[in-house]
DNA sequence: CAATTGTGTCAATTATATATGACACCAAGT
DNA sequence: ACTTGGTGTCATATATAATTGACACAATTG
């Protein structure tokens, strides 16, 4: 199991299938859904594919924040 | 050649070398080097840890704005 | 009740991320 | 002039992301 994500949440939230998504990155259903479902662990132009579809960002799909941490 | 990211940016900040970068989120300094110089792909799981070894997060490294689009 | 649509999952294959070992180059230091 | 540390890169091997085709199940719709 890998990192928990929201892909699903934020393609709910836009209307699309698991298929239209999938067609619409250019993967196999299959991806999306093993994503979805936090099985694996996909490539990083996967992950900005998706954000862009989905008119989110990186952050907002796969980020989740530990304690806060500043750097200058 | 793949989306540019600041890893080395971030990486330099942090006075790390390559090798002890790679050491700390566990791969090969290779892939580090190839991940720097845009020569690949690399999965969600080792941006994450690389986002917090370099104490940030995953927009900071590897997102570029386009346009600023707004959802609800 | 059939037929369809969306999803979860399996098995087998292909593409590619990552590892390992090696070599060259360029600084900086002795 | 030699060593050492940091980097770029090559070639080969291995792990795993991603594909394809298939099947089951639940919920909807005719």
């Amino acid at each position: 199991m890998y990192a928990l994500n929201k892909v699903k949440e934020y393609r709910k939230h836009r209307d699309l299938t698991q298929i239209e998504l999938a067609r619409r990155v250019g993967v196999a259903r299959q991806t999306i859904n093993l994503i979805e479902n936090g099985k694996y662990n996909p490539s990083l132009s996967l992950c900005i594919s998706l954000a862009k579809e989905l008119l989110t960002d990186l952050n907002a799909l796969f980020w989740e924040e530990e304690d806060e941490e500043q750097n200058t």
